[in-house]
DNA sequence: GGTTATACCATTCATAGTTG
DNA sequence: CAACTATGAATGGTATAACC
């Protein structure tokens, strides 16, 4: 499927604002699961598209935070990827079913039938998709007697490899005969992210597609602008002669509040600045987790030593830029012990200290690329 | 000891709810 | 009624407790 010009412009010009080439981009992606595995998800959703386009098909997208993806003939549709520990080539598929944040504490999150799509259009490894009508979706209670909340919705999803439901592309109402399957791609189509691809399947077409789609917004500013700021990290505080690594030999929840740690042990948490808490003056970072409700989701200050906060291009207004004598249409970096962060008033109620969800700063009040404050 | 079930996780944005 | 706090949101995965 040949990328429109003016699509591939409108992706290259994303390219810019991160300053990154499209081979160092293929491969931050493919070394990054939580970015690879929402593209996964998204370059589905265009796939089904243009196979259903080619098919004289009308879909419509539904943008937003919804349980409904897609729309045929009035009927709605969820798409999902397989969930690979779920799925045994030849004998089963297992699709994932949770609602990822609120409590995520059964029963909240599971689903109960009357409130997913009229359909789950499930992608099959090898032989097209799984089209099954809600009401017949396994429930806990089918999957097995022992569980609690029989009524709600199975997780993962489990549905034999050969199952009844595959291709009922009648059941939406419409005639398809040719059933299209995800098949290997010619290296024509395959050729800006041939190491992604490698991991998630599809095209060029359906990945570039899936990130300039602004309905996939998470996709690009939160996944790939958020990520790519420790990439940008990384490389300066190499430039600086600093080395960092991943986080591994800390506790578990140390290798999931760290994002980097020192030679000498040091932790950092990178973060971006926060759009909607920022201005000329004032910036604003968000310093919170992403799931589950307060106090869990916020850090404590035994957490990490060392915040860095990575300021994208062309934030820092020119004239304080000039005044700081910082470029602003760098990356620019401020780093803070995590001393200076203030502490949240609730921290006795709830027995540890923890750090408020955000805070301001000025500007104008905070010093720059200063690399050597982590040596 | 292998398998399954549950809780918790990455990224930041948006908004509802609460407080002063 | 502005400022702040808490919660939920897409994609789908992992760590570990609980179980047989």
């Amino acid at each position: 499927m040949e990328i429109a010009p003016s699509d591939f412009k409108k992706f290259n010009d994303l390219l810019k604002i991160v300053k990154i080439n499209i081979e160092d981009f293929d491969e931050f992606l493919s070394l990054n699961p939580h970015i690879y595995r929402s593209i996964r998800g998204h370059a589905f959703e265009v796939w089904f598209d243009r196979e259903m386009k080619e098919r004289n098909v009308a879909i419509t997208s539904v943008g937003g935070d919804n349980v409904v993806d897609r729309v045929i003939n009035k009927k709605t549709l969820q798409l999902k990827t397989t969930y690979i520990k779920a799925t045994i080539a030849g004998k089963m598929v297992g699709y994932r079913m949770h609602k990822t944040h609120g409590a995520e504490v059964k029963p909240y999150c599971y689903y109960k039938k009357n409130e997913f799509a009229d359909f789950l259009v499930g992608l099959h490894p090898t032989d097209g998709v799984i089209i099954c009508p809600r009401q017949y979706l396994p429930t806990r209670g089918e999957v097995s007697k022992k569980l609690d909340y029989p009524e709600c919705l199975a997780d993962p999803l489990p549905f034999d490899w050969n199952t009844k439901w595959l291709n009922r592309y009648d059941l939406l109402g419409v005639d398809i005969k040719d059933y299209p399957t995800i098949v290997e791609h010619s290296r024509s189509e395959t050729k800006y992210f041939p190491k992604l691809i490698s991991k998630i399947g599809f095209t060029d077409f359906d990945i570039i597609h899936a990130i300039i789609d602004e309905k996939n917004f998470r996709i690009w500013f939160q996944l790939i602008v958020g990520t790519i700021r420790e990439f940008h990290f990384y490389k300066f505080a190499q430039t600086h002669g600093i080395n960092l690594s991943q986080p591994k030999k800390l506790s578990t929840r140390g290798n999931q509040k760290v994002d980097y740690v020192l030679d000498s042990g040091t932790r950092i948490q990178v973060k971006g600045l926060t759009k909607g808490m920022s201005s000329d003056k004032i910036l604003g970072c968000e310093t919170q987790g992403s799931h589950g409700r307060v106090p869990n989701r916020l850090y404590q200050k035994t957490d990490f030593d060392f915040i860095a906060i990575v300021i994208d291009p062309n934030t820092i207004h020119v004239d304080t830029a000039k005044k700081l004598n910082i470029i602003t249409e760098d990356y620019n970096f401020v780093i803070l012990p995590i001393s200076k962060l203030h502490k949240h008033p609730r921290s006795k109620e709830w027995g540890a200290e923890y750090i408020k969800s955000s805070f301001l700063f000025k500007a104008d009040e905070v010093e720059y690329n200063r690399f050597e404050l982590l040596k």
